[in-house]
DNA sequence: TCCCTGGTGAGACATGATCTCAATTGCGGT
DNA sequence: ACCGCAATTGAGATCATGTCTCACCAGGGA
């Protein structure tokens, strides 16, 4: 198991809630993929996996893990199902291609410093954040100029 | 019709597409609330402002809204369908309570520098974001100290 | 050992969103 | 102002997605 993944079980635990095989199961699914999971590709997962796991669990486990944000719903491409990202560290940021539904995923965000300013001004605890710029991806935008 | 409103419906228009009644209502009404609804909110509203709209129209307005980057659809609470926020200027921000599902507003994000650095890195044409954080509201962090 | 609580799986169930298709409408061209 | 046509629409059937109920189980403490 991935330090991410100790880490991540660590949350878990420290909240009060029992490791239980349903959860760790799905917790390792979503760490293999690397994220960028809709529910059903989490279903289609478990199934293969692990069949005697119900379908109602791993709803119940993606919304525990997203109340603990191990993990994050977001709407890729139209609004139907959201797609479930992985938190590492806290944070997730990407690009959408509203045209295609591209997703690029970068890593520094600069925002620790308005994470402390909004702790202090709201009187809230953060524990974590995503951020999402959408427009054209370099092939839609050449396709599309002005 | 405000400006904002008015930016609204030219940019439709400028991506090609016909300002229609129904789209002209669904947008009016997102307007009016100022953002923060779930599609049910809306087809509710729909219903009782204009009954002729059927429910297919209101789903089809909503994606393509969101194609525009007029509207973003976001996982507000544990419920399974998006809430659809209004992206004035291009850019939203919010915090979300994990515990009791407050939503906090926020506006200055100082994004812009990362923004035209994300334009150049990728290549692409950003049009818009959404800065979502996470964590517990002054009151639910107050019922659980650690 | 015996509760008691949190967690679970199965499947019925309730909403939410999509599809189909004929009818209509916005809008550019004349 | 009119026409013509592709874009768009509305109704309802249909499909998909997520929730609920409930009996049962595992584990920890008395
Ligand atoms: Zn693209
Ligand atoms: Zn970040
Ligand atoms: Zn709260
Ligand atoms: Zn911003």
């Amino acid at each position: 198991m991935s330090d991410q993944a100790n880490l991540r079980v660590q949350r878990l635990r420290d909240a009060g809630y029992k490791l239980t095989n349903a959860r760790l199961t799905i917790l390792t699914i979503l760490e293999q993929h690397g994220g960028h999971m809709t529910s059903a590709d989490v279903l289609e997962e478990v199934d293969a996996v692990a069949p005697e796991i119900g379908r109602a669990s791993v709803f119940r486990s993606l919304d525990l893990f997203t109340r603990l944000s191990l993990i994050r719903p977001t709407y890729i491409n139209d609004s139907s199902t959201p797609t479930y990202v992985l938190l590492p560290g806290g944070h997730h940021h990407h690009i959408i291609c509203t045209n295609c539904d591209r997703v690029i995923e970068f890593e520094d965000c600069h925002l620790e410093k308005l994470e402390h300013e909004l702790e202090q001004k709201f009187r809230v605890r953060l524990t974590g954040h995503l951020l999402e710029f959408y427009g054209l991806c370099d092939n839609c935008a050449a396709r599309q100029p002005d």
